[in-house]
DNA sequence: TATTAGTTCTACACCATAGAACTAATAATT
DNA sequence: AATTATTAGTTCTATGGTGTAGAACTAATA
């Protein structure tokens, strides 16, 4: 199995926290706060395309809410493969990392 | 600063951890076990050619040593920006992961 | 001349990133 | 009430860069 990219890892991961409150907006704001870095538009539904095509995520629309500009919004829930993508890497993660300074691998 | 992509991330972790050891073929097998995955010659030439020429790796050839197709070898060593691409790295993983269910985050 | 360790080369599909354009709702204006 | 402005949100698309494979090449000893 291939891994996420990066960008996809980071968005998979955002879904994942943000849970039910998960659509293009939210997610775009929580990356940029957890990466501090200014993301375009683009730079969040091209991944989340991908990730769609790719099985990772499953994605649905909302009825529209009743506040100016309320239209209906595309949510976004990770699925099992999702998950298991995110476990994969967390694996990755730890062992390319471990024995670096700063880096606590819980074994 | 952009961030690395994940293959330069790796490479470049492998050859902070291998020290005065590090070319390609010690890189390759480094890698190859630290994810447990087949990663073919130019999966790690290219990313190898991509640090250096961003800076953030340096190499030398070494003299040939006298064994049967020991040829000289180049060797490839962590630049300072490249000691702060990987810290910064660490803040963006960690970011990203904290709160996620088998990550320690260590403060 | 054969064999081996090691590196260079290159091709191409896919990805990263930006932001303009579009859509569909409510609010303001006449 | 009809029209226009404003807003939240998504879709589209272009382009340069990256990921990945492996064949070809190189330079040493057997």
């Amino acid at each position: 199995m291939k891994y996420l990219s990066r960008p996809e890892e980071i968005v998979l991961l955002a879904i994942w926290k943000l849970g039910k409150s998960a659509y293009g907006v939210t997610i775009r704001k929580h990356v940029q706060e957890a990466t501090n870095k200014y993301w375009s538009i683009g730079a969040i539904y091209v991944p989340l395309e991908r990730l769609e095509r790719k099985g990772f995520v499953h994605s649905y629309s909302s009825e529209p809410t009743a506040e100016r500009g309320g239209r209906s919004k595309r949510y976004f829930e990770i699925t099992e493969d999702g998950l298991e993508a995110l476990e994969e890497l967390k694996k990755v993660n730890q062992a390319i990392w471990s024995g670096y300074p700063g880096i606590v691998s819980d074994k």
